[in-house]
DNA sequence: CACCTCATTGCAAACGTTTGCAGAAAAGAG
DNA sequence: CTCTTTTCTGCAAACGTTTGCAATGAGGTG
């Protein structure tokens, strides 16, 4: 017995006139009489009449949603993605559904699927890490609706993206080292199969490189977690020739790492500068204060949504993707100081 | 010209049957002859159809969606939620919308109105804290729509909700304190007009109580940030009994005492104990490890939707709401020890 | 052969809106 | 007073589905 939904044929009925005359009056239709629309409008008013959202996109085949599909909300990085989303769509008076697939094929096929049932104008994705069929992904492309990738994308399929300059924020990162005079520079990162740890890993090498720094592999681990840290960080200490600094993939890993550094009665910055990536969340509460790359997050959300926004109002079968690539900010703080 | 949506008039059209005999042999129904069905399911599958979830939805009033009020999605505790609320709706096949109200009541309200034209099958809010007037909500209530309060209630409201026991976490976490033997328990908290900053500082105060120590108004600041904490402990360290532990509202405001407290050459946990408050975010990768209240966010979105989607289920115009409380967990780590 | 029973299919209405077109009434023109 | 114009309103179809009911035809029965 729910609904209790006032629909324009109750105004109407209650007035005696017709369900079509209710509508043009509600929309301030020429043609209507001042007269017949105050009475409209006035009943509409007092029975708190909310147009049926449904019915409209059922009718005009557009439901002014957008989905969005993504690994996980709770990673900070991903929730500043979505409200940079919510704020753009909201604005542009769109809603937005949001599915997490949690890292899982399956249920990123399933999300898939609810978006196109539910008739979405666009999709925003960020495809999760066992994604490798991509039969979902062509079904959207199949039935037309404008999709563009942010964070992680899909080579093999033509659409817009939204991209972390990875390498050129790790190249920054590591350059802001060497220009402390800091030569001996270990790299804590992630596994050569994700882009993030490739490219930031390709930008930290360039960096040597055109400064004349021999790249040492002894310095160079596989480690991306604050659980990973330590155990490199005892590793190298005992070298005979130690790092005096350490680039890491992300900011939890260089937390750990300096945990570990100063448990061993370094000092940092002094005796060992640490730069972090990312997340940001971190980095003013540690002590001492993280120099790190900012991601953008929010910003991220935004340009994609702007873009797929457009798509969808351009309506256009052809288009060529365009590939947005944000160049993150490498913020300094205390961690990091010359020799 | 997007759209290329095939509908079951396409399929009927195909098969020169009528659009009925497409529905009926799509869902099994006994009626319709082997041979038919699967001609019909056959085409179907090759052409991808996709139900309308618009059509269906309109057809039946219910939409198989229930829409989330929220005030800021990057909120760990918040993300948290909607981690939970997604995982349990995903399951009973309803799709989840999002709107962030970022603490305004003005987006609030706007959000309200595009779920009510949505027309979600229920709703999950947080109101925001600027929130006073509540026709908005009233006007979901008036519409027969079930809603679930979660995280802050309106007690104005008769409706369900999901609420911390702020209360006796906070009792939890100071009697912790006394048992170690500490008898100067300073505490930095919310403002009194929000819940969680009463709510706590209540159960501290009658932590006290029943330990036979005396409140000490000298010891409790209102303060709740990570800016907020170091001034409250200097002032306080020059106390002639200054104090010898600290409860605080939240993680953040813990962290920025003990870094106050360490910079003042201080030793955590000897010197002074620090516990703080939900978060859990913060607590394992400072130094020493935080002992803490964890608030359970996931579980609170899990409860929340799970009572929302039996009130949906249960369709009744009028029942008893419930208030379900769930029990703050402190988790001992190394921020607080014996005396 | 008339009648009944199944098995299978189609018709039409409904959900709430919008909109081209036609119709009616009122007003203006001659 | 008739004809034309203007102003206002209603009809009906459409969006994609579902579903009660009617219709069709085949086969069975007496």
């Amino acid at each position: 017995m729910r609904s209790s939904q006032v629909t324009i044929k109750d105004i109407a009925k209650h007035l005696g006139i017709s369900a079509s005359t209710v509508s043009r009056a509600l929309k301030d239709h020429p043609d209507i009489s001042e007269e017949t629309k105050r009475m409209v409008k006035d009943l509409a008013a007092k029975l708190k009449y909310q147009p049926n959202a449904l019915a409209l996109s059922l009718k005009n085949s557009k439901s002014n949603t957008i989905g969005v599909i993504i690994p996980e909300v709770v990673h900070y990085f991903f929730s500043q993605v979505i409200s940079g989303i919510e704020d753009v769509a909201y604005n542009a008076g769109y809603t937005v559904v949001i599915c997490q697939s949690n890292e899982r094929y399956v249920r990123e096929v399933a999300n898939t699927k609810a978006l196109l049932a539910q008739r979405v104008d666009g999709v925003l994705v960020s495809i999760s890490k066992e994604t490798q069929d991509l039969e979902h992904l062509h079904n959207v492309e199949d039935h037309n609706i404008p999709m563009v990738f942010f964070d992680r994308r899909c080579s093999d399929i033509e659409a817009d993206s939204v991209l972390i300059d990875d390498f050129n924020a790790a190249y920054q990162a590591t350059k802001h080292l060497l220009k402390l005079g800091r030569k001996r520079i270990a790299h804590l990162g992630g596994p050569m199969h994700m882009d993030i740890g490739r490219l930031r890993k390709e930008g930290y090498m360039q960096a040597l490189k055109d400064f004349d720094v021999e790249v040492d592999e002894a310095l160079i681990f596989e480690a991306n977690t604050f659980e990973d840290a330590p155990g490199c960080v005892q590793k190298m200490m005992q070298y005979k020739n130690p790092p005096d600094s350490l680039f890491a993939v992300n900011d939890l890993t260089a937390i750990g790492a300096i945990q570990a550094i100063q448990n061993m009665g370094l000092k940092i910055p002094e005796d060992i500068s640490v730069v972090g990536f990312s997340d940001g969340r971190f980095s003013n509460i540690i002590n001492p204060k993280l120099t790190s790359v900012d991601q953008h997050g929010y910003e991220m959300g935004r340009k994609a949504t702007e873009i797929l926004i457009k798509r969808i109002k351009e309506d256009q079968r052809e288009y060529d993707p365009v590939t947005e690539i944000i160049p993150g900010t490498l913020i300094v703080r205390d961690s990091s100081v010359n020799r």
